[in-house]
DNA sequence: GTCTATAACCAGATAGAC
DNA sequence: GTCTATCTGGTTATAGAC
């Protein structure tokens, strides 16, 4: 228990909002699982509320987000693919988060920008650059670009909500996405 | 008001549920949305707990969803994709309410067997029949068709979740995804 | 900083009159 | 079938001792 309990308390409370949304968490059960006394209160002596933790929750997996952003790289789209996909494990709790309290989550804006950075912008430029060397066929870029995002986000959180993969395997995935991005 | 009460009680349930998730709705304000008093517990004579209407407001959007599967249809890829789209609208309020409440929801069995049905398996045979026929290139059709739906997916909840599309129109995005799988 | 104890409140659910 | 009234239990948050 090296940690102090202000970080002890803000993955607890990380773990829980994600499994059960902020709302079917209590500040008891926080408590307990950051080895404080349940119902003690001493929860109060680090964060004024519970919307207080849940702000710091969500600025740290914003700010761990940014710090994990996959740099492009090299190599083919097929393992472009799948260290991207990597990468959204990497920030799964943040997305979790996302989808489960969507409008009600603080740092919204922040949030959005976050995201729509790490993904579309991004990629948007690179296919382009492949687009203009040729290396792959040209078409709408942005769009080709969000098409690919939203799919890898959409394997992600489908695999998330249902404890494995809908249909096809992570491998065929990201191989099919792929081909139909380079010919 | 011609609906019954308990028709009612849906509704305003399904509405509730949908905007603040399961546990951030009380039934004092379903009554209230209902036309009944709010705390009276008139709400216990339809339903016998709030776990007991969340059953049944899932179950009738099921059914909804399986109805109003979007039938194959004709046409390009490109407008096969728009009306796709529309039919996620259709069903928005069960994909919300998936995503919000995920594991926590009842039928869940059921709700994996419909999403996969309507989505990548009718699409994966389409698919493969179109590349024998020759008019798209030939590739892992069932791979393809998980791309596709995620994507579709994708773009319907990232529309939703931040009120507007994430980067690139609906037009786009549909032209794009076409363009990807045809050529 | 953590504890015990508790206040103040709100949600789910029930009883019984009408 | 809806109402008023109420029970019960859980949740947020505070007070004050250690």
């Amino acid at each position: 228990m090296a940690r102090d309990t202000r970080t002890r308390i803000l993955d607890t409370a990380l773990a829980l909002f994600v499994s059960r949304g902020v709302e079917g968490v209590a500040v008891t059960e926080i408590e307990q699982g950051a080895g404080l006394s349940p119902g003690s209160g001493s929860f109060y002596r680090h964060f004024r509320s519970k919307a207080d933790v849940l702000d710091a929750v969500v600025a740290r997996e914003i700010d761990r987000a940014v710090a994990a952003r996959v740099v492009p790289g090299e190599g083919d789209l097929a393992s472009e693919y799948a260290r991207a996909l990597a990468g959204l494990d990497a920030i799964g709790s943040l997305l979790a988060l996302l989808v489960r309290d969507g409008s009600r989550l603080p740092h919204r804006a922040r949030l959005r920008e976050v995201l729509a950075e790490t993904g579309t912008h991004l990629d948007a430029e690179r296919l382009q650059a492949r687009m203009d060397a040729g290396e792959i066929p040209a078409r709408d870029a942005e769009a080709v670009a969000s098409v690919v995002q939203l799919a890898l986000v959409g394997h992600h959180l489908a695999r998330r909500f249902f404890g494995g993969p809908l249909g096809v395997d992570e491998a065929r995935f990201v191989a099919a996405l792929a081909s139909l991005v380079e010919r």
